[in-house]
DNA sequence: CGACGTTGTAGCAACGTTGTAAATAGGGAA
DNA sequence: TTCCCTATTTACAACGTTGCTACAACGTCG
């Protein structure tokens, strides 16, 4: 039992198969009888159009690819949630494609998929670097999320991580933390020279002094290693009364590694984290975080890769380089104020 | 500048599209000199097969659908990368549909998927029923995962709910809980009939009485839900000394509401959750929880998805109808007995 | 020396769709 | 009546790929 064609449907109305495809596609010309007999076809054989074979015709794809680390981290399931919505309201299927974190995998991503698979992609790359994408053939449009510290000339968007780095550190100054800690340094990626940039200035503004030895490096963006960060913070012989976690999850360690210590949130030590992810309104205590726009994000991914696609088919001249910046806000919870 | 063709490097090879299309495809008889050119061409080009058309000439699609409630979720964030990772390893990708557990959205995503997009689908609905299947097109293979309350002849994959409920709440009855709650009761949701089925179970095997009030239904399975439910139970006369939750979400507002009552959690009151996401080995305390082997589920459930088109490829005589039980284990944390 | 099998190559058709252009029908104007 | 215009329909080709089949070249064997 086969799917219905258009063929068949032609047969059972008495018509041609393009009278068929023009109903289908909604033009005009069609004499209201034909136009009746059609669409009763439609609905006797459960007529599909065949997306693969239409797109071959066409010259698109219908798919646009989505490039992140992990599906179960969960900033990246909210993201990919909110892009595949925003994604069907442009007709578009998203075709998700996991890396890791790691620079091989993503730069496989990029270049796997050729032209053929997908009409664009968005990338939220960790590892990436400028030298990976010069060899990219660009005949795909290419969104990047989160951030680009590399200078390539692709569209991106992002919220201002400098400022909102300053914007949670400056917070922790505000309600009179004198010895801030930040918790997710790494060289690889792009975000995290960002986001201390941005705790480095916000500790200048307030006035302290930078101490190398609070500024702990991680390997991963997980859990475990900011309970792994945190332990070695809270055995220095002069704790720190606050830090700043680069994400919820290096937060939701720290919090964690603080209860196993003793050490009372927010009292002894207040945290702040980054990505507002839903756990972090119910941990206990609730965290403080940088609340990114995420459904801006990815409705302004979505329309860039849009835009791109129509200039490209139009034949238009290219646009300049997008930068959106997103808002973002911060959330003030338990973790830095307590108890309300 | 288009994209490579067969025919484009059929031309820069000085051989036949079919030829090229043959060393492409492994075929063997090729002569060594052929071979090489051609490679070599195919590099020259980058040729990147078209896919869309390469399945309309195979009839295969290439795709398999995920339909699930939502990318947000926890659970189904970190299932979704898992099925994606086993989908690959068969040459799949994955087209993600969110339903937001409503059974509209459900319906559509099952009828408007023709077979024309997917080689196959598979389904962790929340809300349908057997009369939804009725007058499905059965030409994708379907695979459901989580739980069919509803009696259809679809392949299934889960853990075995009732046991693993009654191994739940057996645990907190091992510990000496008398006064047992569940939050989690839904009318529409096939794994909750389960789930409370086990709970009464393990009530009935520990000699303790069923009180109808200790049996808290909730609307969704959302940590706010879970905050709610618990609230209510904290509010009765005679509290709870013990809760089960139907899922980690609700374990995680349970463990809120309790936090924020100031009730100690395990000495006052005991919580076991559902679903071991990582989120729940780093709660404050860290959750007792039922563990599925996700991965097994994910696996298990893209081979099916597998072995039925292959036997509908093959014209083969349909096997049996699977209902396939992944293990799963009850991973002991603070939430029943406290710091270790 | 001819029949035959093995190895290698290529032409053609078809998958289901749609753009283009040509064909048809029905009017009304010349 | 003839011709042109408009409204509608249709045939055909093409998108890029691969299965089928034909065929060529080359040995091998009787």
């Amino acid at each position: 039992m086969r799917a219905a064609t258009l063929k068949d449907v032609a047969e059972l109305a008495g018509v041609s198969v393009k009278t068929v495809s023009n109903v289908v596609n909604g033009y005009a010309f069609v004499k209201p009888e034909n136009r009746r007999k059609v669409e009763a076809a439609l609905i006797a054989t459960g007529y599909r159009p065949n997306i693969g074979a239409r797109n071959l015709r066409r010259g698109k794809t219908g798919f646009i690819a989505l490039v992140l680390p992990e599906l179960s981290i969960p900033y990246f399931g909210e993201l990919a949630g909110l892009i595949i919505t925003a994604a069907q309201a442009h007709g578009w299927n998203v075709l998700i494609e996991q890396t890791q974190g790691t620079r091989d995998r993503e730069r496989t991503a990029l270049t796997s998929m050729g032209p053929h698979m997908i009409d664009g992609a968005i990338l939220s790359p960790e590892a990436l670097s400028a030298e990976d994408f010069a060899d990219l053939d660009s005949r795909v449009p290419l969104v990047m999320v989160g951030e680009h510290a590399v200078d390539v000339p692709i569209d991106h968007v992002a919220i201002d991580n400098v400022l909102a780095a300053r914007t949670a550190v400056g917070h922790l100054a505000t309600i009179g933390r004198r010895r801030i800690a930040a918790i997710g340094r790494n060289p690889t990626r792009g975000t995290a020279a960002l986001r201390l940039e941005g705790y480095r200035a916000a500790l200048g503004e307030a006035g302290l002094p930078q101490d190398d030895e609070l500024d702990v490096p991680v390997r991963e963006y997980h859990r475990g290693e900011g309970a792994r960060a945190m332990s070695h913070l809270l055995d220095l012989p002069e704790r720190p009364d606050a830090v700043f976690c680069f994400n919820d999850l290096l937060a939701i360690g720290a919090l964690r590694a603080a209860a196993d210590r003793g050490v009372r949130v927010p009292e002894d030590l207040a945290i702040v984290g980054f990505d507002n992810t839903e756990e972090s309104a119910y941990s206990v205590p609730s965290l403080t975080t940088i609340a990114p726009d995420k459904r801006a994000i990815a409705e302004a991914a979505v329309s860039l890769i849009h835009a791109r696609s129509a200039e490209a088919a139009e034949n238009a001249t290219p646009f300049d380089v997008e930068d959106v910046q997103t808002p973002f806000a911060l959330e003030i919870r338990e973790s830095t104020i307590g108890r309300t």
